[in-house]
RNA sequence: GGGCCGGUAGCUCAGUUUGGCAGAGCGUCUGGCUUUUAACCAGACGGUCGCGUGUUCAAAUCGCGCCCGGCCCGCCA
């Protein structure tokens, strides 16, 4: 915050404190590969307690998506940089579970990560639930204790996946365990300059505004009239009267009820609940999206110092990223989940895209997914000294890999992704492991726990090519001939072929003989391969043919390239 | 309309704080591997660093203006 000395805490002027973290290194702060150590520095400059507290957070309204991701390795990288400086750190993510249910989702998923149409599940008793938390609605799927519980346990497992050790703390049970009491009896003792402090950032905030919205005891929604507020009770009361609710587009009814609640029996509003984390859990950093920039910050910082009194953290935006180009939607379908994509690559991957800059808009293409692999596999074979790589590269590379790694281990074989794909045409994972041998991709002296890693690529690049149909997608076609239409040269050659095969020769000498049949008989060579893919694969390319067809069984190829079967 | 973030090769991205020859990988093309088809090797092609302008010996980098995309400026999170 030196940057800026002339910030105001006068509190007519909200103050000025930029979220762009990572835009506003000092001059006299040293200069980092790593984004993480520049966030980190920052968070050493508040002399915090230990543990230092790193927090993300989101609200578990339905499918937590790759983009959710941010909230859970954005932190973690700061973290771990922390806890390399030898600092005790907490990781808190908060399932802001108390938060109503505003709009009925129209995608819902398992606990598997499966998509669901709401169709599919009770949508009337959801329906009847809008406007109440999380927490109170029966979980959809009939598995967890709500449906917040539900989709704050796909979040806990997917930084288990990840290997990212959260605490998971639900909200509402921050309320309703009292660890809340102090903050709010704060706010609603100082309503006033509550009010006065969120008024510079909403309008709607006016006179008969208060600072918290408890749940109506006779239908169970968060509610927004509080009458009155009775302070010398422990915990603290408010009187309410249960009526409509704006959300968004729609108006959800209030029941009329009027009663009294304990201020653990509700919320307060996202604006002083969010500082009021930072509070009760006493959080040093958190990382948020582009959308927190303009808004909840601005205000969340003001209410925090001018309000509860408090430092707040050391903030960071991250910038969004796209699915395939398009924004994450779980309503269009354009949503893929950290389940998802662990089918596809492994989790150091994934890490290590989460280790890039954050405050760079970035594209997650699932078609393109080799790309971000052979990007990871450089990277490491960079922190190995293995390729030649620019002075950048090598910087972050030393610095970076070893957090992206579970334990750096140079003999670890990485196979090309596409080709790994291709090997998936194989199901025998013998005949995988013989073929990477013969290409070269694993070393005579490979140890074994090199060998299954390597393997295990095999299985995740060919669920990618078969997941996005593309040109690594080889499917031998046993059962059927695919459709062909060869000119009788063609067709005498490739009975050559056969019996050649049939005489049993080894992969280089099938690969020679495809090329000396096809000039026997006046073949085009590349016109002869084709007819090769045609009729194994029903494709114009394929996988170098002569090992290929040295490792299906002989009596299919010949019979395959007689046309006979 | 106002504020903020982003825009670098066909694609994915480094490089922008602290000005110093425009970079990498992939893709493409050419050649090689005593035979074009997952691989490998060598080379080439590929750029208005969104546009303009100012400062400077020198600008992707700093200033100003503009264009495009996104977010925020109601509510909610």
């Amino acid at each position: 915050m030196s940057a800026n000395e002339d910030e105001t805490i006068d509190g007519g002027e909200p103050d000025a404190e930029s979220p762009y973290t990572l835009q506003r290194e000092d001059g006299d702060d040293a200069r980092h590969v790593f984004w993480a150590d520049a966030v980190a520095d920052r968070v050493e400059d508040r002399d915090p307690t230990e543990p230092i507290v790193i927090k993300g957070g989101i609200s578990p309204s339905g499918v937590p998506h790759l983009g959710n991701v941010n909230e859970v390795m954005r932190g973690y990288y700061v973290a771990e940089v922390l806890r390399e400086r030898g600092h005790d750190v907490r990781q808190v993510f908060t399932a802001d579970d108390r938060d109503p249910l505003r709009k009925l989702p129209r995608t819902l998923c398992d606990l598997e990560g499966n998509l669901v149409d709401l169709g599919e599940v009770d949508a009337g008793a959801l329906g009847r639930n809008l406007g109440s938390p999380y927490t109170d609605i029966p979980d959809p799927f009939g598995c967890c204790d709500s449906y917040g519980a539900h989709f704050s346990g796909i979040i806990q497992d997917s930084a288990d996946a990840m290997d990212v050790p959260i605490d998971l703390v639900s909200t509402t049970e921050l309320y309703t365990d009292g660890e809340f009491d102090d903050v709010t009896r704060h706010v609603l003792a100082n309503q006033e300059r509550a009010r006065e402090v969120l008024s510079q950032y909403q309008d709607k905030v006016d006179e008969d505004y208060v600072p918290f919205n408890p749940i109506c005891e006779e239908c169970g929604k968060v509610t927004e009239t509080v009458t009155s507020v009775d302070l010398e009770s422990d915990p603290a009361t408010v009187d309410y009267r249960c009526t409509d609710m704006d959300a968004g587009d729609r108006t959800i009814e209030g029941c009329g009820h009027e009663g009294t609640a304990t201020i653990r029996e509700g919320k307060m509003p996202w604006r002083f609940e969010w500082p009021g984390q930072w509070q009760a859990l006493g959080v040093d950093f958190e990382p948020f999206g582009k959308d927190h920039a303009e808004g909840s910050w601005p205000s969340g910082q003001d209410v925090a110092r001018n309000v509860l009194e408090i430092d707040p953290p050391v903030p960071m935006v991250y910038e969004w990223f796209t699915l395939e180009g398009e924004p994450f939607s779980s309503s269009e379908g354009n949503v893929i989940l950290v389940s998802d994509v662990l089918e596809l690559l492994e989790p150091e991957v994934l890490r290590y895209f989460f280790a890039k800059d954050p405050s760079k808009a970035r594209d997650f293409s699932i078609e393109r997914l080799d790309q971000l692999v052979d990007e990871f596999d450089r990277f490491e074979a960079t922190y190995f000294g293995e390729v030649d790589a620019s002075e950048d590269e090598q910087a972050f590379a030393e610095r970076v890999y070893p957090l992206v790694v579970e334990e750096p281990r140079e003999e670890r074989i990485r196979l090309p992704y596409t080709f790994a794909a291709v090997l998936g045409m194989f199901d025998d994972p013998e005949l995988r492991e013989e073929v990477a041998r013969k290409e070269d991709h694993i070393p005579e002296d490979a140890p074994e726990w090199a060998v299954e890693g390597a393997l295990e690529r095999v299985e995740q690049a060919r669920n990618w090519a078969r997941r996005t149909g593309n040109e690594f997608d080889y499917e031998l076609k046993r059962s059927e001939i695919p459709e062909h239409d060869f000119d009788s040269a063609t067709e005498a050659a490739l009975e050559e072929l056969a019996d050649f095969v049939a005489e049993g020769h080894g992969p280089d000498e099938i690969q020679g003989e495809i090329y000396e049949t096809a000039k026997r008989h006046d073949v085009d060579i590349g016109d002869f391969f084709g007819a090769g893919y045609r009729l194994f694969f029903d494709e114009q390319q394929g996988p170098k043919l002569g090992p290929f067809l040295d490792k299906v069984d002989r009596e299919f190829v010949v019979a395959r390239l007689r046309r006979d079967r």
